[in-house]
DNA sequence: AGAGATCTGTAGCGATTGCTACATTGGCTT
DNA sequence: AAGCCAATGTAGCAATCGCTACAGATCTCT
């Protein structure tokens, strides 16, 4: 059982249980190994967690790149409201809540949730750059703009707030229903 | 000591190193007392929690009316102008750290921290809606957008994407510079 | 003044934390 | 066959966790 084999099974229990709460102990139970040979691997708890963020960013790249191929969308709203549905789908709920705990620590500047929070953030703008309308006026700063709109719906829908989310967008002349 | 002039001791430990490390030691320290009476005054580690959450939601709002008090300004770039001025305030920032940890608890369900941050936002909204300019064709929406908006751009200034969030809200035509 | 309620310190419990020392296994090389 | 080295289990350490039992202290009301 190497360090390759364990992310997954790793990342999995952290996607369920939350960054936080995430001990030696449990994680090595959730991978089917102890914490002897976690501490073997990673070396530290720390060390463990970095690369879990680092395997997360790669996980999300890739499945960013699964769920939203198809086609170009036309219209600047066809773009968020895709990003949206992929947010909110079910599959993605865990990644979404976990989300917010990397944010969270890389506004107290851990550098580890931050470099991961970074990365996950330059995926995600480069896939709204690729996907800008062709005939967009500026598809740089559009696909910046859309990007903090769609990350300020996904916070207020975190913390209950849909309602408003959603009146918002509407105001934005996006018209994402 | 009671309850009420405790609250802020400890508000002040939990803005300064967050509240997932919280333990009751270090808090009754902080605070001047012992574990032993912060269990008494509140019964539990997660009533004290719950309780602490409602004050910094009750400070951040008196801390907003402070803060952004003046006359009303002419563009909806005005306004989030002045939002963000304040968020970015050196005295803001313990606060804003502390609440990507409030929506990521709020993210997981946990009730005190979604209640926390549902009335942080409310009182943001109702902020926005007051101050929206005075001509402006859809306040009620419009205040909506722009929190949404601004809070995107928070989100990304906190993990460090700050040049994202500047060019984002640039080309929202809000001029925000 | 005496009785009862309120407040607070001391000590400790059982569980969990990250991590380490030591011993053992097993496969590979020579 | 001998020896070496990576891999793994067992046991435990000191620290911290939330919380509680017990004993004084202090205060209030009659």
């Amino acid at each position: 059982m190497s360090k390759d084999s364990l992310l997954p099974l790793l990342a999995q229990h952290v996607l369920a249980h939350g960054l936080g709460q995430a001990s030696l102990r449990p994680l090595a139970k959730a991978a089917g190994t102890s914490d002897r040979m976690l501490l073997y691997h990673f070396g530290t708890k720390e060390a463990l967690i970095a690369e879990l963020l680092g395997y997360l960013a790669r996980t999300y790249a890739a499945t960013l790149d699964a769920a939203l191929a198809g086609e170009r969308p036309v219209t600047r709203g066809q773009v968020v409201a895709r990003i949206l549905k992929h947010a909110r789908h079910p599959a993605t709920q865990p990644f979404t809540a976990l989300w917010w705990e990397i944010v969270a620590g890389a506004a107290r500047g851990v550098d580890s949730y931050r470099a991961a929070a970074q990365a996950m953030m330059d995926e995600l703008l480069g896939w709204l750059e690729g996907q800008m309308p062709a005939g967009d006026p500026d598809p740089k700063g559009g696909a910046r703009y859309l990007l903090t709109l769609i990350e300020g719906t996904l916070m207020l829908a975190a913390i209950g707030h849909e309602g408003t989310a959603r009146d918002g967008l509407l105001a934005s002349g996006l018209a994402a229903s």
